[in-house]
This record gives structure tokens, sequence and C-alpha cells, in this order.
DNA sequence: GCAATCGATTGATATTCGTCAATTGGATGG
DNA sequence: CCATCCAATTGACGAATATCAATCGATTGC
């Protein structure tokens, strides 16, 4: 890899308490790459040959197959996806395709698996974004099961809205079939969904929301008594 | 913990390569303890004092709020639960409760914190078990999006066939409307979705299910296309 | 043995959500 | 500027699921 991206890279909480050795030899052994939007990265299924950790873009993790097609996570940069199938060598369970232009750093499974039984700090690294993306898993299935779609998505907004400073008036980031997907409904219902929160303290034109009452919207959602982790 | 149980124990996964000295530490330091049925063990949003270990018995973690509560996981020995919550420090996401009468190992999460830095088998163990239980949230939560509740019963029974064998005839373990939460459905229409896999195979008196027909049940699933990890 | 209890089942109905079709509206390109 | 395209929206309808109520059936306790 070109060394100018070194310093961003060693950065990340994955590798930033490493041994300074082997995050040279972890890095001189992966490759960063460029990708066009809309390419697909691997597929459910496949074994897991490389880490990608996303550097710069959009990516989105998602399933097909028993009839219909779900988006399961947006990963923003920057993050690490896909260390449960690395770490235990086993097939991809999701597929992924960027969605926009993105810089990607592939990681070679086997290297990883290698290095991470020498340094402590990387295992340390993996384990606790291994159990923050589990809690992150579990946090998904109980909205699922608990919340039907208008507070699904009234949670959304509002969690959206706590990750970039409880600004009250944000855009959506992608198109809003895939947050239909995402949270687990069509196009038609997240269009309802929209409108429902209408009495709720929610304006919505084209891509910009505004929460106009957050207190009510907070009411509507039955939000989750434990706070996100990150 | 009294000496009889360690065997046991040291046979875990999870404890099974560490350093000897090491593990002494660990279970020395922990309890073993019996717990009546339908106790509960810990609930949401508390801090994560212990790591469980269900030695013996059968526990329920479910999640409580936004209305109606939902069995996430049933618990059969011999599993740890709860490590993500242990090693991140953070609070429980889920609350936990005994079905049957229980023997759970508790061990502090403070010291296995503490050994977890020392000990490399034991951080190799822990994130194999946290990447496993990542795996088996993102299954549940495609489940959820992508099948609807007749599907979703189909698929856990051929799972739960599997994973006794293939058995083609067996119990039900616990009450059918803890199955119906686990499946995310009431229990009516679990009685309903028992009755549309008539069709496909499936027979059913009381607790005992009979696989008549596998092919037709697994065409009626749509199974998912990667084998289940353990 | 019999009553009481409780989970499971069944039926009727309401709600939520998905599907299909038509329309709107903003962006793009000539 | 206008035509085209495509995502988003809206409406009508149907399917899936939840809810409410009644009944069944097995187990428990007397």
């Amino acid at each position: 890899m070109r060394i100018g991206e070194k310093p961003e890279i060693a950065r990340l909480p994955l590798f930033r308490d490493m041994d300074d050795a082997m995050r040279e030899r972890v890095l001189s052994g992966s490759f960063l790459q460029v990708f066009p939007p809309q390419l697909t990265l691997f597929e459910l299924g496949q074994n897991a040959d490389f880490l990608h950790v996303l550097v710069d873009g959009l990516v989105e993790l998602y399933v097909t197959g028993a009839g219909r097609d779900t988006t399961m996570k947006i990963v923003e940069p920057v993050t690490s996806f896909i260390l449960a199938a690395v770490m235990t060598d086993l097939p991809y369970l999701m597929s992924a395709r960027t969605l926009t232009s993105s810089r990607v750093l592939l990681v070679p499974a086997a290297l990883m698996r290698e290095v991470i039984h020498k340094d402590t700090a990387l295992m340390q690294a993996t384990m606790h974004e291994l159990a923050l993306a589990y809690r992150d898993m579990v946090r998904a299935l109980t909205d699922m099961k608990q919340r039907q779609s208008a507070e699904r998505l009234a949670n959304h907004l509002l969690e959206y809205s706590a990750q970039r400073g409880n600004l009250w008036e944000f855009d959506l980031s992608g198109e809003k079939r895939l947050l239909a997907s995402l949270l687990g409904m069509t196009p038609e219902n997240l269009s309802r969904a929209f409108g429902t929160l209408k009495a709720h303290g929610v304006k919505v034109s084209g891509a910009r929301v505004r929460v106009e009452d957050r207190a009510a919207l907070t009411a509507f959602a039955h939000p989750n008594p434990v706070p996100a982790d990150r």
C-alpha cells in the first residue's frame, strides 16, 4: 500500500495499540483499493479471504435469499467489517457492496489470523469490536421484534440525530428505499411511516428532516432504555 | 466453588486452553450457584457484574420494554452468556431468567477482565465465542426480516432437528408460548403456523413433533444457504 | 373421581403491512 | 426549455399478523 495512507490507518481503533513492527507487517501485506459505486465486494457464502476496513465512502451489508433481499447495516468510515467471519474462518453471512466510491483496506484473512495470535493489543481490539458489533445486532433484533414500522423509523431518526450532536434538522444520507430496507419495511410503507410521524413532531421534505418536537417523537418511539454504545 | 465441579468447568471451550494457574485463579474467585426456576438472574440496564456460564438447566434471555416483551435466546448448557457486556463493561442489553432449576457459574466481571489481559488463550476463546454469538444474531435478524412466521417455524424445526442428529421425531423443549416469543409471533399465530406446516410434512400433537417429509419442509422453509456454525 | 386451573387451540375481527397501479416531482440530458 | 427518467408518494386492495373471546384438553389438587 502507499505510504501516505498509513498514518490514517494506523490511527484506527483496531490497529492503534498494536506493536509497531506487527502493524507494519499487517499493513505491508494489505491492499488499499478504491472501488466505484455499486460494486459487489463479496457475497454471502464465500470464504472470508479478507478483512475489510472502510477508509472512505459508504458500504452496504445485505442479505439475499428467502424471497426478499434486506440490508443489514450501512457501514460508515472508519470501520472494519466482517471481523467475525475472518476470525472464525467461516463463510460470510452477508454480502457487501459499495454505495458510493469507496476506499477499502483489504487485509488477507490468513495474515490477520496469524498476527492476532502474536499481538495481544490487536486481539483485544478485535474482541472489543466484536463485542460492540454483537450488541449492535442485539439492538437491531429487538427493534425488529418489538416495534412496528413507524416506531422503528422514529427511533432511527432519534439515534441519527443523537449521532450528530442532537441536531434537530438534517439530511438523510442515502436513498429512502435503502433506509426502508434497513428498517425492514417497503419504500411505500416508509413514506406512510413518515406520514404518521407528522403528528409527532417530524417534518419531512425530500431528504431533509426536521424534528420539531423531540419530546413528542421520543414519547412515540418507545426508545431503548440502554443508550447506544457509540 | 466446590472441588467436584472444577474438571467439568475446566473442559468448557472458554476455559479449556487457559494456563492452569490462571484458570485456577478465575475459578477460585467464582461462585457456582443453583437457582430455582423462574428466577431473574439480572435485568437489562444493570451493570455487567458477572460473566454467567450455564452449567446445567435452561436460561432465557429476553428483552422488556417498548410495549411487548420478547425472548431473544434460549441458553442451553454448557454455554457462557452476556460475554459482550462483561468484556466492554457496558450495561446488559437483555435480562435473564432461569426456566428450570439451573446451576450457573458466576465469574466476577472485573476478575474476568483482569485475567483476560494476561492469558492469551482465554482472550482467544472469548473472541471466538463473541464471533459465534455475533453470527448467531445476524442469522436471527435476517430470519426475522425476510421470512414470515410459518417459514420461521419451519426453519426452526429443521435446525432443531439437525442439532440432534437429524432426528425426525422429537419433543419441543419448553412451553409453546416461549417458542412463539422466540420466533417473534404470538402463541395464537404459532398454533396457526403449525397448522400450515401440516401441508408440508409436519405432524404435531402436544409437544411431540414429527417431520414426515423433510424435503417438503425444506422447500417451504427457504433455509439459509450458509449452514449453522455449531 | 371431580373440580379447578392453565396453556393451547380455534374462530371472529381489527390492525399492520405488503403489493400493485397510478401519479407526482425533482433531476438529468439533449 | 422540454422531454425523459426514476425515485418517492399516494391510493386501493389483499395478505399476514395481532387481538379478543370462547373453547378445548391436559394436568393438578382435593
